[in-house]
DNA sequence: ATAAAGTGTTTATATTATAAACAGTATAGC
DNA sequence: GCTATACTGTTTATAATATAAACACTTTAT
């Protein structure tokens, strides 16, 4: 139904610019003044700007601005800021992949990759900030995909199975990430103990819902778990490990049942 | 530690202006000419237009336009962008929850909370585009998580537990809600068969995966598996309920053993 | 040698959100 | 009723945004 016989040119009109130009599909010019920029320096320098300023304080003008050229100039390299943010994404997931774990190890390796990935919105805040076009596309995205996989290599799971395995621990990561994320930030803006979002919002909610309207939700603000105030660290570790425990306990019962069931198939 | 005593007008000051908004704390003007417009007329346009044309299509501009007056009266009603974008999300949220199953039925429940999220990012595609600010604070975002709180009023968890929970369900109905928005999205832009952003990219992802450097993921990429090509109708649906059923074992895993080990601690 | 392709820049444009000033209107308190 | 006040929707203005188009210059394929 559908032929391997495709050129990078094809691939280049199918994929978003961004994507094609993070496999390196686009040709190098052959004719014209030598570049004074490249790809790699723009895209390292709007994650510079990121890092520092956050995702909105990246325009065209502020990164040609810092590199010394116009905004312009830039359009010579990417053609759009969308395909600019793209890029970006791809090169914070940069990372090489630890080396495999044996198969037995698999709930170790699947925490690896769930701590990994967390660490990225850890270390480039506006990481989560950029939508997500699609399925990932882009080599360093599917590296993580392939991270992923790893742990489940040896597994009595058909390739539909690995894939919603996969969504699943990545998304849960992506959650997690961006709350790790906005308490990193709330830390960091100033708001060392009381100022911090979820402490002021305490006394608000806890004046708001009613038990009533929300019987179930009613204790939890109270107690002031629904904020997290508890937390004697900053850190959400303890709630990201208690579902990930959950998720990790529910694959691994699907796999006992599977070989269990695999096994009778045999006797027969 | 902190009071409960606190006023409309300071929620006022330590919520953002779209949140105290969607709790009616806005006290009503007293004085001036009446209002030709209303907060929940802009809001039902913007959610009109947004679900006509997308998020982007949603300007201060366009909306004001659409009710017949200029953009800068929006103003006098909403105090930002931001803050009608807190509004819109919550507009959409305006659902009434089911009736409680019986406690044991709990996993059902689950799914109808799942499924109940996922429909509100089918029916309004730019649910997902809008950035998340945070926990959920306002009334219908809280009632959702009342909604995911009901199937837990009888477990033996505490309220991290339970809170832990929710999010995990959360987030993987976000995720697979953002999927399932993609294919819609992708099915409605004409593609009937062949150009599915999924099938497009399936000959160029072949291409440019090798299985050196990609050694798990090869295999499912070939298959078809990655792309989800080989479903039949454009419904995630499948893949959905499998993390889903993976997620509710694990959860059931935990209250196993946990009244196992209550039961133990009667004993003694 | 010359045409073609490519460079970075300048200039221009269309859209944004939103601030400020304005003229008109309803009302609270006298 | 008078008046100060609070409020209305509008007009005008501004600062950013991404990016298109035209320009002068530079390198290279032929």
């Amino acid at each position: 139904m559908s032929h391997d016989d495709i050129t990078a040119e094809e691939i280049t009109n199918i994929f978003p610019a961004g994507a094609s130009l993070a496999w390196g599909l686009a040709k190098p010019p052959q004719r014209g003044p030598k570049r004074e920029m490249s790809i790699d320096q723009i895209v390292n320098k709007a994650v510079e700007i990121a890092d520092k300023d956050g995702l909105a304080a990246v325009s065209m003008n502020r990164i040609a601005s810092a590199l010394g050229f116009t905004a312009m100039s830039l359009y010579r390299y990417i053609p759009s800021k969308d395909d600019l943010l793209i890029l970006m994404q791809e090169a914070v997931c940069d990372i090489s992949l630890p080396a495999e774990k044996p198969p037995q190890e698999w709930r170790e390796s699947m925490r690896d990759y769930v701590l990994g990935t967390i660490d990225i919105f850890r270390k480039h805040p506006w990481y989560g900030d950029i939508p997500i076009f699609g399925i990932p596309i882009t080599p360093n995205n599917l590296l993580i995909v392939e991270w992923a996989l790893q742990p489940l290599r040896d597994m009595p799971l058909n390739d539909f199975e690995k894939m919603s395995i996969v969504l699943l621990l990545s998304s849960y990561a992506r959650t997690y990430g961006m709350l790790q994320r906005d308490i990193d930030r709330a830390v960091q803006a100033g708001s060392s103990e009381q100022e911090f979002g979820g402490l002021n919002y305490s006394a608000a909610l806890r004046h708001l819902i009613k038990p009533d309207q929300f019987p179930h939700l009613y204790p939890i603000v109270m107690s002031g778990a629904y904020i997290g105030e508890n937390e004697d660290e900053n850190t959400v570790g303890d709630d990201m490990n208690f579902g990930l425990e959950r998720i990790l306990d529910g694959i691994e019962q699907f796999l006992n049942q599977k070989r269990t069931s695999d096994a009778l198939h045999h006797h027969e």
